[in-house]
RNA sequence: GGAGGGAUGGCUGAGAGGUCGAAAGCGCGCGACUCGAAAUCGUGUUCAGGGCAACCUGACGAGGGUUCGAAUCCCUCUCCCUCCGCCA
C-alpha cells in the first residue's frame, strides 16, 4: 500500500509503475474518490464543530425553556445529517481501501524497465563443472536412486506433489536443517516455526491478496489459505505493532512447506521437481529502518548466496526488471543455481526490499529517537533457499559416473554418516 | 460448541454520562547536578485527518444504538484469558 497523499502528489509516477509492472490498478478512480473523501470530511468536521458548540451551550441552559428546546431540536437535526454523511464516508472509504489494495509498489530507480528480457545479470559465481561422462538429469538420478516417488505422491495427493523417500527424504531434511542452522548461527537470525494456514488479513498484509487469491490453496470452511511462502506468516508476526528502534533490525528465519496451485503454468516443466505444488523453503525476513534498507537488501542477498557457496554450487545473481518483479516489491534479486544435467540455471531464491509497502498494509511502525515520531519500518525477505531446485542442483552437480551422489561436505553432519548416496 | 472475565497512549494501568485525549507509574526526549555516568531533581512526551497558522475534527478492540452530550449505558461482532464439553 502506498500513502494516498504520495499517490496524489506523484500520480504520474504511480501510473508508470502500474504500467511497467503490468498491473491493472485504477489510479485515477482512486484519486477522484479520495478527493471526494476529503471534501466530505471537511463538511463533516464543520457540522461536528457546530454540534459540539450547541452541546456545550445546552449545559448552561435551564431545562424546558424555549431556548433549551430550540437548541436541542437544532442539535438533533444536525446529528441526523452527520449520521447520513458518516455512512456515505464509510462506504467511500471502503471503496478507496479496495482500490488502493490493487496499487503495486513503485520500483526503485535502479530497477531496469521492461519485461523479463530486461533482467540484468549482476554477477556469476563458481566454475561450471565439466564431467568426463554424460551427466544425468535430476529426474533420472531421482528415479534411478529412488529418492522421490512421484507416482505415489500423485496417488496420495495429485500430480506435482512429490513424496520424498528414504535417503532422499533424509537429504531434504539435511538441506533444510543445514540452511536454518547456518542463518541462525552465522548471521544471528532468530528461528521461527510459524503456522502454515494464514487468514485473509495476513495475506493482504504482505500483498499476496487480493491479486493472487487464485494461486493459493484455499480452505473454504475456515476462510484460510495455505501459505505460498513463509513470508506472510513471518512478516505478519509483528502486524499492528510498534517496534522499538533499538531492536531494529529484527531478523527471522523460518522453515515452512509452501503450497502453490501454479495455475496456468503447465506445459513446460511437467516432470520432476522444478515446479511442484508443495515444496520446502527456508525464508529470511527482516524489519529494518528505512535509511538502511538497501544495505540490508544487499546483506540479505549475500546471506542467501552463501548457502550456494558453501554447497559449492555455481550460481548467478539476476536483478529483476519491473515487469518480472512481484506486486509488492521495490527491488528484487533472483539467485539461480546452475544445474549441469540440463545445462540451465534454476531460480532458487528471490530476495526483495518492499520498503514501507507491506508495513503500511500491516501497520508496523517504530518510534524514531531522532524526531520522536512514528515511522513505518521497511520489510525485506529472501529465500535462503527453496529446496526443490537446490536439491536438483546438488544431485546434478555432485553426481558421479557410476550414478551415485556425493554428499556435499556441508550436509555431511546432517546425514548420519552417509557420504555417498546410491 | 457452552458459561464467565477482559480489550484504554511506546508499555503497565486508573477512569463508571459533560469539567477526559484521558490519573499514576514505567519508558523516552530536553535541562540541571557530575570530569563523565548512575542515581536524583525539574520539564516535556498519544495518534490521525484538515489548515501557512491560531485552530478545528476524529480515535479508549470494530460496527450499530440511546442521549443535546458516551471511554463510561444498550445491542452485534472480533480477538485474548479462565472454566466446562468435544477431539486427540
Amino acid at each position: 500500500m502506498l500513502d494516498i497523499k504520495f499517490i496524489k502528489e506523484n500520480a504520474d509516477l504511480v501510473r508508470n509503475a502500474v504500467k511497467n509492472k503490468g498491473e491493472k490498478a485504477n489510479v485515477d478512480e482512486l484519486i477522484t474518490k479520495d478527493n471526494r473523501r476529503v471534501k466530505i470530511v471537511k463538511e463533516l468536521d464543520n457540522l461536528r464543530a457546530e454540534k459540539n458548540r450547541l452541546s456545550k451551550e445546552v449545559r448552561g441552559l435551564e431545562r424546558n425553556t424555549p431556548q433549551f428546546e430550540k437548541n436541542v431540536m437544532e442539535s438533533r437535526e444536525i446529528g441526523n445529517r452527520i449520521k447520513k454523511m458518516e455512512k456515505e464516508l464509510r462506504e467511500l472509504k471502503e471503496e478507496i481501501r479496495i482500490l488502493s489494495l490493487w496499487i503495486p509498489n513503485i520500483p526503485h530507480p535502479s530497477v531496469p524497465v521492461g519485461d523479463e528480457h530486461a533482467n540484468k545479470i549482476i554477477r556469476e559465481w563458481g566454475e561450471k563443472i565439466e564431467f568426463s561422462f554424460k551427466a544425468k538429469s535430476h529426474i533420472d538420478l531421482i528415479n534411478d536412486l529412488g529418492l522421490i516417488d512421484f507416482e505415489r505422491g500423485a496417488k496420495i495427493s495429485g500430480t506435482h506433489f512429490p513424496c520424498y523417500v528414504g535417503i532422499g527424504a533424509k537429504l531434504e531434511r539435511a538441506l533444510v536443517n543445514f540452511m536454518l542452522d547456518y542463518h541462525i548461527e552465522k548471521h544471528g537470525y532468530k528461528e521461527m516455526f510459524p503456522p502454515f494456514l494464514n487468514n485473509r488479513e495476513t495475506l493482504t498484509g504482505t500483498g499476496q491478496l487480493p491479486k493472487l487469491e487464485d494461486d493459493m490453496y484455499y480452505v473454504e470452511k475456515d476462510d484460510m489459505f495455505l501459505n505460498p511462502t513463509a513470508e506472510p506468516p513471518v512478516t505478519n508476526f509483528h502486524r499492528n505493532e510498534i517496534l522499538q528502534e533499538n531492536d531494529l533490525p529484527i531478523k527471522y528465519t523460518a522453515y515452512t512447506s509452501c503450497f502453490r496451485r501454479e495455475a496456468g503454468s503447465y506445459g513446460k516443466e511437467t516432470r520432476g521437481l522444478k515446479r511442484v505444488h508443495q515444496f520446502n523453503k527456508v525464508e529470511m525476513v527482516k524489519f529494518v529502518k528505512p535509511e538502511n534498507s538497501y544495505d540490508e537488501l544487499e546483506s540479505l542477498l549475500n546471506n542467501a548466496e552463501e548457502i550456494l557457496q558453501i554447497l559449492k554450487i555455481p550460481y548467478r545473481v539476476i536483478l529483476l526488471s519491473t515487469g518480472d518483479m512481484t506486486f509488492a516489491s521495490a527491488k528484487t534479486y533472483d539467485i539461480e543455481a546452475y544445474a549441469p544435467g540440463s545445462n540451465e540455471y534454476l531460480e532458487v531464491s528471490s530476495v526483495s526490499n518492499f520498503e514501507d509497502f507491506q508495513a503500511r498494509r500491516m501497520n508496523i511502525k517504530y518510534k524514531s529517537k531522532s524526531d520522536g515520531k512514528l515511522h513505518f519500518v521497511h520489510t525485506l525477505n529472501g529465500s535462503g533457499l527453496a529446496t526443490p531446485r537446490t536439491y536438483i542442483a546438488i544431485l546434478e552437480n555432485y553426481q558421479r559416473e557410476d550414478g551415485k551422489i556425493v554428499v556435499p561436505d556441508a550436509l555431511k553432519p546432517y546425514m548420519g554418516g552417509v557420504e555417498l548416496i546410491g
